[in-house]
DNA sequence: GATGAATGAGACTTCATTCAT
DNA sequence: GATGAATGAAGTCTCATTCAT
């Protein structure tokens, strides 16, 4: 971060006004307690508490615990989806390994993923905005995993249904060791993924780009 | 109430006193609410009147709700352990297909494992029995797979462990889609997990009994 | 009361289950304290304490506040509603007056009445239901005096409908002083409703009978 | 803005200085919603939105809610109360049908009336002014029927202090209906009235100027 | 043992009032 | 003066747990 202080030199911060800041601070406190001790055993006022601000002033920014919560899950909606597949030429390992180091990275820190098998279980809503979003994804997979399998570099006996969820499986659970802080490494996950994914000649043959 | 040792004779009613009775009662419905409405949505009041029994008697048979939910989990306790990893001689993946048949069988619905994770949050005697069972079944997977990997018969670039949680991933994610009653393929699966595991040179020669 | 204890001697008292018993304490409270202090400076933990009784028994018996409301209202929509207009043969002012006697006797002492036109801005529910006792009242009330009227016996030049509302607010200000435990000389007020209803000949050919 | 004070020049615009034009914006709207929706159901921060003022603004001209409804209280305590009773030569009848159409014409439709009751209850300085203003009132009743009564216009046999209440209430239902907004036929009423206070040889002597 | 009414701690939420800008 | 965000006391209501019958 070179002549970080040319930004300072521009009026202070982005006069996020007091508002803005409490807001943030209400939705880190939610994100940490929430992850920390899951949803029912959070209460408004230790929200407010832990964001230094009165109980009422929660309500002044949600209308309720659920509220927050929505918000902490939109904001992390993109992140909790899987990355796509996608095959440029060069090593498939390599070139996932990258992109999923590049796609977690981004994930801060948050058990929030914990939490939604239960959250799903009582709220309608939330549960039809994440199978949506999960859905949306599994219908490209499928799709990209045909397109692949039409080429002939998938397995030939391996059915894209099963293939499909399996993958997302890996998928699911790196994402949650990311989040939960675990050492993950990349390449060798990636390495799993795609001898999965494709059998050796496939890989053989993207390697040497006669794909 | 007349010879009523004779009924205690017939080998249909195996002499289950009331008690036992009332508590199964109670544990099936707690089981069945808990996995339908998650843990803090249900309340004793509900359990009991499920069971068909006094609030009261909710109390005679457990201490407290925690209590009741550590029965359930205890009683699943083996089949929320993945199944280990043998290697008989035959076709890796029809063995595979038909263990994990017999194993994910007995499993019945419930949706327990979503609470797991929220629950694990708040209570710290409940994780650890947990995560010593997941702990031992880790240590045995690595194991197993040490072994194989000493044979000779792994990906001769894949790391034990990274390749022990995608695995673990793997079965984990099988026994969810079992328990939420979806229908799963297990063939297929068993096909996908021996790919994971070994290299085609490895199938070919366990197939063919050249362990 | 003589010989109460030959009451005594059945069986104790109606054998009013507890529950009962706290229900009516709850009730005899509400009243009270919702006629001392008014329903919005009562809350749901002073009529429990002055029942002697949980909070939290308080909603076992009624959902809410209103609930509790609404139960001393329906108990009393009797009373509150004005008697009705009847002339048997004799002295009407006579009569009149024993009937108000024996109307207003049974009216235990409670301001209830005065919350009314507060309760009734905010509760549609409970406007309506007070709306349409008083709207039968009032149009049995016009049809009485049309009888009369049409008999020649009310002043030939006023009408029923003005008529009407000035001797239901007689009749209503009367009910107002009986519940505030104020003396109220019935002969007294039986006259005056009278004149006001009746000019002079007709109350004479009344009290002689030739009606 | 050129010449702004011509604006000021005009008789229309009294140079009501803001101040003064929020606190009447204040006290509109507090007369309004509490009318509308009673006292406890209106928040201090309704009224100043009413007013298209901050909530703040609300505490610079009001210590707090219940000075505000002081202020409308004694803004309309001449109008709550009841006119008085005169009687110069003329058709009483007539004479009275007039002077209250004069004296309810300036009532302004508001209910601020039916919040009496319960604002009674709970305020005893309040209820110590009302009562004061109504004592007065009643004492003034009583002596104006004395004097009449000494003159023997009135029912002989009817004594002051019912006949006082009774008039009374008849004045405040009128002015409850005036109010609300509904129709009144004073001409009605005032007969009404006039044959409750006098017999008819009075009111024939009133009309015929021998009194 | 069984019952279900009773308890009361504590979560949720509102709103009168204050206060920094 | 004006603003409206912030405060926190207080009311509503639920539910785990106890207890008298």
């Amino acid at each position: 971060m070179p002549h970080e202080d040319l930004v300072g030199s521009f009026p202070t911060s982005p006069k996020q006004s007091r508002s803005k800041q409490k807001k943030e601070a209400l939705i880190a406190s939610g994100k940490e307690l929430f992850s920390r001790k899951g949803f029912d055993q959070t209460t408004a006022k230790e929200i407010a508490a832990h964001a230094r601000v009165a109980t009422g002033t929660f309500y002044r920014y949600f209308s309720d615990k659920r509220q927050l919560l929505m918000s902490l899950i939109e904001n992390q909606l993109d992140s909790m989806m899987p990355l796509e597949l996608e095959w440029k030429s060069g090593d498939p390992e390599k070139l996932l390994a990258g992109r999923l180091e590049i796609h977690y990275h981004k994930i801060n820190e948050s058990n929030l993923q914990k939490l939604m098998p239960e959250l799903l279980l009582r709220d309608a809503e939330l549960a039809e905005i994440i199978n949506n979003a999960k859905d949306r994804m599994h219908q490209k997979f499928v799709k990209d995993l045909t397109v692949l399998q039409k080429k002939g570099y998938l397995w030939p006996d391996i059915e894209i249904e099963t293939l499909t969820w399996c993958l997302e499986s890996l998928l699911e659970k790196l994402q949650n060791r990311v989040s939960k802080g675990e050492d993950v490494d990349y390449q060798q996950f990636a390495k799993i993924f795609c001898r999965t994914l494709f059998p050796p000649e496939s890989l053989q043959k993207m390697r040497t780009g006669k794909i």
